[in-house]
DNA sequence: GATGAATGAGATTTCATTCAT
DNA sequence: AATGAATGAAATCTCATTCAT
């Protein structure tokens, strides 16, 4: 009945649309990482927002919706902590080393952010594992470059024993399948993870473009 | 129109309990496989099959048994076809070659196997996760012992730039990561995969433990 | 293959009707006692029966002309058990005394019938709660014939301080109510009860007809 | 067709949670007490309600404990009613009157909490009957109490013909029998009801405590 | 006479989504 | 701007009941 009673709830202070958008979708990566989109559900999105469900709809739009804008979110974050530890004016297994090494960081910092992205996304099915597949694709063809770029510096073209873009795919499920492995083992650091990679496939590159060749002994 | 259409529904004939179980397990992996878990719905699994769904119920109990059901007999069907392809008495490059062919031979005749197991099982959580988890543990280190007792044939022991685990780890989820690829590129036949791979990673192994390692120029 | 091969399983052994609606039966009390009308289910009753499902419909009909048989039979039981312990050519207190013994006599043998009868029976509703409740009205106005003809001996009336049905209403809800007490006290013998239950009802009823006449003092 | 029925469905008007929650209380036990747990369900409660399902389960929770909120709100109501009644510091037979009038009352302008909380409460099972059991058991003891204290007032102890506990279930069971033919006959007054029971058990029980013995005479 | 195979119908429960304030 | 109130639609699962052999 005083005045000051008449200012809304601590809750629903106003805040700028910005902020609450920034609320939800922490919330809702949070949820979605934990139970998967489907078995995600928008009630406890919008507990964990501190915000009314409502509010979610108004802001973000439908479930889809707001799983999508979570998607580019995360993707966006990744991609640009990748390429701010690349430096391009490096040689092509430095730039691969850089950026696995920030890549590793990044999984090790954000679990949350890698597990929607990895292990989500793909389930939904229809337009966004497109757009996962789709980001896979680029990064997949950024390191298909780098290595082409490298294996052409030696003269080396697409054969049998070699495909820019398939070694690329394994190489990149590879570095992600690492990435699993290590959430179970926070001690070891992002360097050495990178290091380990950059073993197996470089080096095993690194004889491609030699000439060897691995052929079947029967 | 033809004669034979004039007998009862196929729906309606009583048939041996075996029979009616490999069918709603074929139904169910397809379903599964689509979907996902989560957004596979009995009444679609019991349409598929082409059985009401009490049977479903009757035969093989709740959805999370169902799923349980398919991952096993998938699985079961993955590890013995590689087994079927791998000949222990030849050196461990070749075991693992057989191995890599015998294994993209299946995802590309079973894709739908290949998915529900890929996928869709992680995305359940809880003891599936967990089962499908420690097949691919036990693949892991299946591979890791492979490459572990290449290597300490030549006296390779652990290093930092060298972990049997992790290395497997990526190794496998290369080699899968390779497989969703290919579902994509069928042209592509299951020695050439598996032998990419072997060009990746054996001549890559091959060096390290030689004793060349890839160090950071930097 | 040996001709002692052809002989039905032990189960299907072919036994005479009456036989199998008697097992039907005694399996279909004990699980109606256990869970009630609703939550019994025939499953269960095939299965305690050792008799196949479409055995149960082919003798005795649906679940409710089941249901309907149990109650009658154990109906019965109970009233002949009660008759054949009353001697008609007793007083009216000793043939009370004598109809309680035997109730509770029957109470403490068969308590799945017991259970059956009161507990059960009146929650389907319909036509079985009508015949429960004619049952108890029938043993009601049996005692109440028993104590009125006491009374009128002694030329007691219907007064607004006596009410036959009423009194035996209460008397036989009393009787009902020391039964379900003593199922949790079987070291209590029928004799103690019945002579408890003459205790609190009889000497009250006898000062009713020596004109005594409880009366609220306010 | 009149003005006041343009106004929107009631249905749809929102209404406060609390309004709401009495709403489908009162549908539940009405339902409930017609049809029994079982038999009851949730669609028919919504619609008596004038609710839709959901809002059910968001206030009230599961089917279970729905039933509960029921019985436990009947339950309280009941013993208020008769608490209200009964003034204790008259004697124990007034008190047991008043007790008794007060409940008569109650049954005739409640049946249906009645009829939930003395048929259906119990077939239930497990926690349920537990409660309702639970309670019937206090009400015993009361009982029990107000008559031992009669009695030790003059001196009559636990004998083999008297057993506080067993006489008091057998008198709750009587007036709640009695209570379910009053349902009958409902020109009959909560005031003469009492006074049948007092006469039936109140002279007893005074001849009782007199030192007059039932006893068979054979 | 006896049963394994099969299902229609309906139960409880949950969820994404929207109104009315 | 913000939310409590409300629901349509659909999910999983069970049960009484009947065919076909």
């Amino acid at each position: 009945m005083s005045e000051e009673d008449q200012r809304p709830p601590e809750r629903a202070r106003r805040l700028p649309r910005a902020v609450r958008e920034r609320q939800i979708l922490d919330a809702a990566v949070q949820v979605f990482s934990r139970h998967g989109y489907h078995a995600a559900s928008m009630d406890e999105i919008s507990d964990v927002a501190g915000v009314s469900k409502p509010m979610i709809y108004t802001y973000l739009g439908s479930k889809e919706d707001l799983f999508g804008a979570c998607i580019r979110r995360e993707a966006t974050r990744l991609l640009e902590a990748i390429q701010a530890g690349v430096q391009p004016d490096l040689p092509p297994d430095m730039q691969l080393w850089h950026g696995l090494r920030s890549f590793y960081r990044f999984v090790a910092e954000y679990r949350e952010s890698w597990t929607v992205l990895h292990r989500q996304a793909l389930t939904v099915g229809g337009a966004f594992a497109a757009e996962i597949t789709d980001m896979r694709a680029r990064a997949i063809q950024l390191v298909a470059a780098l290595v082409v770029s490298a294996g052409t510096r030696k003269g080396v073209g697409e054969q049998a024993e070699f495909s820019g873009e398939g070694l690329a795919a394994s190489l990149v499920g590879g570095a992600e399948s690492l990435a699993d492995w290590a959430l179970d083992h926070p001690d070891i650091s992002d360097g050495v993870l990178a290091s380990w990679m950059m073993n197996l496939v470089w080096l095993g590159f690194n004889d491609l473009i030699e000439g060897a060749v691995w052929k079947p002994s029967e």
